[in-house]
DNA sequence: CGAGTACTTGACTGTGGTCAAAGCCAGTGG
DNA sequence: CCACTGGCTTTGACCACAGTCAAGTACTCG
């Protein structure tokens, strides 16, 4: 059932057999949730966090004028929301995108872990900071490159993390976004994001059509989306 | 030394007399830096986190074409690099935005830390949550805010922050930086940054001059930036 | 087969970028 | 005390990237 996460962690440290028994008896309830479910709102105390297993979720935060900002994207293997064990509420708001089963895990537990088992906190620790970094990641985006290399960008991030959890080839992945939903997350319009998906089409770069990601020059992508991926942090060192 | 951070950690939780020895004895070195160092360098090996006694700093990230983002300010008390505890070196630069200075505390402390006082650890652990919920505000704001709310806002969130740590008067507060830097952190052109400012000075909301902020009108500026501190967690609530 | 959603495209608009010149001010040196 | 320098700010004219609006097309799913 964490073989997502275990993975997602093995790739950046060693986990000992007793450790990843000490994972296991983290696990709680299961919970399945229908596509478009907003699935925690901002605010809301929470006494748990969830651990994604299957489907892709986010988490936004909208503003009065009906504009809303996709500030993070997750994949099987991720948590969605284990910095609610410090935070104790969220200020986004998180939603499924798919269908999506996850496990949750009590802050109740996390505490006792914190307590007895130093070297998995620091990994979780370690967890919510490269969310921090892909949230400075996407900030550069948002901030400073142009519309074709945002696009770009998402699209490499999410081979690069699919790649690690195994649920990508080297061909592409499957991505069940609408094109309004990745205009939400590059910030800008449905229509727009429509005519850059044209382009880098007709540019032999990559395409996007049935919620699938095909990579037709990932190379030239990379290039165009000036994609660095050291800040995924995918080397393994002990934390 | 440790009094801005000791502030802002009892803004939000208990700290026991022992636990703030505890703290005490983290400290290091203490290191000087001039205006306009860069500190840290993306990539480079950590093996000390780094608090903010006095200054400002940010974090920032550079594009092939010169654009540059910056994605984190920071204010005395904040760690400028905790995250480099888990992470070992850092997606980003970090560069003294004035005189600083900082006390450099060694990631083996930090590991004992780990090792003997979990709550101090979740606070910690807390403190960089923190820095990912700024985050993603900013990107609300790069992605979907308009350029007068985006300064806006960067005004309103700077108020808070310096409030906790006493640097700010209701009035307003020093913030020494150029309006470059300023559209380097909200994602304009310091031209436009220019024209924002004015417009904001026409309306008496706010006024920027001479490395200051002269809150005129704090109600309506907080209403036109969409101003919701929740995301900076000033309450108390036990870690 | 019809309804609803998502995608596509074109025409037009506007926010914010670019380029350039001038003004301002603090610091430095004659 | 003044001239010079360099960085920062201010403004204007013009431009372009991306947004808006609207209509039409393509798919899915009941």
């Amino acid at each position: 059932m964490i073989d997502y996460l275990l993975r997602k962690l093995r790739a950046r440290d060693e986990i000992a057999d007793l450790e990843e028994l000490a994972l296991g008896r983290l696990a709680g309830e299961i919970r399945d949730y229908p596509a478009d479910k907003t699935v925690i709102q901002e605010g809301e105390p929470l006494d748990f966090s969830s651990l994604l297993l299957e489907g892709m979720m986010c988490r936004y935060k909208d503003l009065r004028d009906g504009g809303r900002q996709i500030s993070a994207i997750h994949v099987p293997g991720d948590f969605l929301d284990l910095h609610s064990f410090t935070l104790k509420r969220l200020d986004h708001n998180v939603m499924a995108m798919t269908r999506c089963k996850v496990v949750l895990v009590p802050h109740e537990r996390l505490k006792a872990m914190t307590e007895e088992e130093p070297h998995l906190t620091r990994l979780f620790w370690f967890s919510t900071n490269l969310d921090a970094a892909m949230h400075r990641e996407w900030e550069l985006s948002l901030g400073r490159r142009s519309a074709i290399a945002r696009v770009a960008h998402l699209f490499c991030e999410l081979q690069a993390r699919l790649e690690i959890v195994g649920l990508a080839e080297e061909a592409g992945y499957d991505f069940k976004f609408t094109q309004t939903e990745i205009a939400e997350c590059v910030g800008l319009t449905s229509v727009h994001v429509n005519r850059v998906l044209r382009q880098l089409r007709e540019r032999r770069l990559v395409e996007f059509r049935g919620g699938r990601v095909t990579m037709l020059d990932r190379a030239g992508l990379e290039r165009i989306a000036e994609f660095r991926p050291a800040y995924l942090y995918l080397d393994r060192r002990p934390i």
